[in-house]
DNA sequence: AACCAGGTTATGC
DNA sequence: GCATAACATGGT
């Protein structure tokens, strides 16, 4: 028995766009990812809940394989969040246009979201896996920590992975990250900012009441989280549109090659950029990531 | 075999 | 406060 959802399309938006930026050339071991749908679980009330989204016409269609009929609201706003759904995105395109080196993305990359993830726990712990190493790597890091301390669920003959809770990455040691190959630094930040999550010191539902700045202060004072690694949460995870990952390789590779730096210590050339996407900071590096990978055809399958 | 990768912290002036 | 070093480990 499946539940079935279907939201209306918003205006500027694109499922193929966001589904192509959610695979990009990686292979997250959370999703399954095919041409048209991607698939992955949440949990809802202590309990896993597998779902596919795809598109239907005029519609997002959100498969829930329950019965569960109280999960199906929550997946409903997971998958908003996630694809950015509610967000009206014509006063962005129209900061775009007045830039000559960016205005072909409004045609380009039209209807691409501010793609993230909802579950914030899951997003610090990436964030801080991803510091400072190729993404390669990176993501057979977190391969490595769900597959050894996740959990997986049966998805229709195939298997969904769940990434590990704040309280089983608590209670790990340095030594069983490294054994994993985490740097024995990034092996004390996981287990401190997890235990900081399950101590309910830090939450999703907690950060939502804050101001963004107030956000990024209350990210930074974990060891290992600095004002990169705050943003990209806040930008990712809370759909914070001011987030700005300032010093990010990829988005100053980006703004290179579009000639709108002058090397990748102007930090002038940087400001002025910004300052005319108030408001849209995150969006722009969004857009600006999507600008560094190839065409978005043909797509590869889960590797 | 250097140099780099979706950085952060500690140290020194 | 701002530059610089140290950290840590695999990919290209």
């Amino acid at each position: 028995m499946k539940a079935i959802i279907k939201i209306k399309r918003p205006e500027l938006f694109s499922f193929q766009e966001c589904l192509w930026f959610i695979h990009r050339d990686y292979d997250d071991p959370l999703l399954l990812i095919d041409e048209t749908s991607v698939s992955r679980a949440i949990k809802v009330n202590d309990k896993y809940i597998p779902f596919t989204v795809s598109e239907d016409n005029e519609h997002i269609k959100i498969e829930i394989n329950q019965e569960d009929s109280e999960a199906a609201p929550y997946v409903q706003n997971f998958v908003e969040d996630w694809l950015d759904l509610k967000r009206d995105l014509l006063p962005f395109y129209e900061i775009l246009n007045q830039h000559p080196e960016l205005s072909y993305m409004t045609e380009e990359f039209k209807g691409l979201r501010l793609i993230g993830n909802p579950e914030t726990f899951e997003t610090l712990i990436w964030s801080i896996i991803s510091q400072q190493i190729n993404m390669t790597f990176a993501f057979k890091l977190k391969r490595a920590l769900i597959q050894t301390y996740g959990g997986s669920l049966d998805f229709d003959g195939k298997s969904l992975m769940l990434f590990p809770t704040a309280e089983v990455l608590q209670n790990l040691t340095v030594e069983k990250l490294q054994a994993l190959q985490f740097s024995k630094q990034k092996s004390i930040y996981i287990i401190n900012a997890a235990a900081a999550f399950a101590a309910g010191e830090i939450s999703k539902s907690k950060l939502l009441t804050l101001s963004s700045q107030e956000r990024i202060e209350k990210l930074i004072s974990l060891k290992g989280v600095g004002l990169w690694t705050a943003n990209a949460v806040i930008m990712q995870s809370l759909n914070d549109p001011t987030g700005l990952p300032l010093g990010d390789v990829g988005l100053l590779r980006a703004l290179e090659s579009h000639k709108m730096i002058n090397g990748r210590a102007d930090q002038d050339g940087l400001n002025a950029i910004f300052d005319r996407f108030n408001g849209w900071q995150a969006y722009l590096v969004n857009y600006l990531w999507r600008s560094l990978a190839k065409p978005a055809t043909p797509m590869t399958i889960n590797g």
